[in-house]
DNA sequence: GAAATGACTCAAC
DNA sequence: CGTTGAGCCATTT
C-alpha cells in the first residue's frame, strides 16, 4: 500500500456519518490536490483489509455516485448513505449544501442555497 | 519504461 | 443539469 492510498483513507475516515465528499476534495484535504482520478483508484484497490474506511461517502463532483466495483455496487452504496440519513434526488443526486462535508468548516463549499 | 485504463473534474456548448 | 472534449494522476499491462 502507497502512502497516497494511506494520506486518502485517513482523509476519508474524517468524514462523519451523514456526510458526503467528493472525489476531489478527499483528495485535497488528503494533501493531494488534483488527485481526483487516482483517489477513485485509492478506492477501486480498498478490499476487506480497511473495514473502518467509509467508502460509500465518496461521490463525484456532480453529486452522485459514481462507483463501478463489483464488489461495491453503487446500490450497496446508495443503501449505506440513506441508513446514515444522506436523501437522495428523483434522480438519484445529493444536495451537496446539505450533505457536503465541509471538512472543518474551512472550505467553502460554494452551497449557494 | 511507454501505453492503456479508470469509482474524476473542469470549461464550453 | 445534459453532453463533449481535454486535462489530470496512480496503477496496471
Amino acid at each position: 500500500m502507497t502512502e497516497f492510498n494511506e494520506a486518502i483513507y485517513a482523509a476519508l475516515r474524517r468524514v462523519p456519518p451523514g456526510r458526503v465528499v467528493n472525489y476531489g476534495r478527499l483528495a485535497l484535504v488528503a494533501g493531494y490536490p488534483g488527485h481526483a482520478r487516482a483517489v477513485g483508484r485509492a478506492l477501486h484497490t480498498l478490499d476487506e483489509s480497511y473495514p473502518d474506511v467509509p467508502w460509500w461517502r465518496v461521490i463525484n463532483a456532480a453529486g452522485r455516485i459514481s462507483t463501478n466495483c463489483p464488489t461495491h455496487t453503487a446500490i450497496e452504496q446508495r443503501a449505506r448513505l440513506e441508513s446514515e440519513g444522506v436523501e437522495f434526488n428523483e434522480q438519484g443526486f445529493i444536495s451537496w449544501g446539505r450533505h457536503g462535508w465541509l471538512e472543518n468548516e474551512d472550505i467553502s463549499v460554494a452551497s449557494s442555497q
